[in-house]
DNA sequence: CCGTAATGTAAGTTGACGCTTCATTAAGCG
DNA sequence: CGCTTAATGAAGCGTCAACTTACATTACGG
């Protein structure tokens, strides 16, 4: 999980992420979106989102073949909505029992 | 955004986080939860949350105390979610393709 | 085979950052 | 005041990771 966070914290990997959400992309290709940085840095970027699980590759030839794994990113969102859930549902409720308070007769507390 | 994401992104300041979701505490306090590391330490995580906008912190006497900041949270939330909306779709058109996919007579390949 | 195209790997540099120690601010209290 | 408590600020250190240049690998095509 941590490998995951670490992964799409780097801005370029987001990027690069975004980039074979739809189709996988030939590493030249991804290199070719990134001109401000070398094709070996995009190879490194490639392999520790590789490693992380949120891309695969296949090869085909002398090519290779990056595209998004989906799964990965759910597992993600899974992991971060359990983080932020209850404090998030508190916010919810606290909407509601300004409501409820203003509307009701009488409150009970605790 | 990108700051909120590298705020998180440090195990000690998730936790951090936690501590002070359902109730604000000293600085004091959070930082006996890690006698791993010095006070120091904690103060700067604690100011990297703050500004950040993950935490909010209120004086009292000599004291500070920090609260966490739902509404941050949920604004991470919704970028995480726009980032992998599409390709969680995607994942869902996948199958059907699958299927598809099986029963075309050929394939091309360059 | 040999050359070339596509890509990954290795080694080294640099900047960011999490940590420590030491110093400083700020508030309460006798 | 001057002491104590609560906390941050500042300087310096070590490590990690993103980047570059140079080299190695792999597969195709004449």
């Amino acid at each position: 999980m941590d490998a995951i966070l670490r992964a799409i914290v780097e801005p370029r990997r987001r990027d690069i992420l975004q980039l074979v959400q739809h189709q996988e992309q030939t590493s030249g290709d991804i290199a070719a979106h990134f001109p401000e940085v070398t094709r070996p840095a995009i190879s490194q970027h490639l392999k520790v989102l590789e490693d992380a699980g949120l891309l695969a590759m296949r090869k085909e030839g002398t090519k290779r073949l990056y595209q998004a794994v989906p799964e990965r990113l759910a597992e993600l969102k899974t992991y971060l909505e359990a983080f932020w859930d209850d404090r998030l549902q508190l916010l919810a409720r606290e909407a509601e029992f300004e409501e409820r308070r203003s509307s009701l007769p009488d409150e009970q507390r605790n």
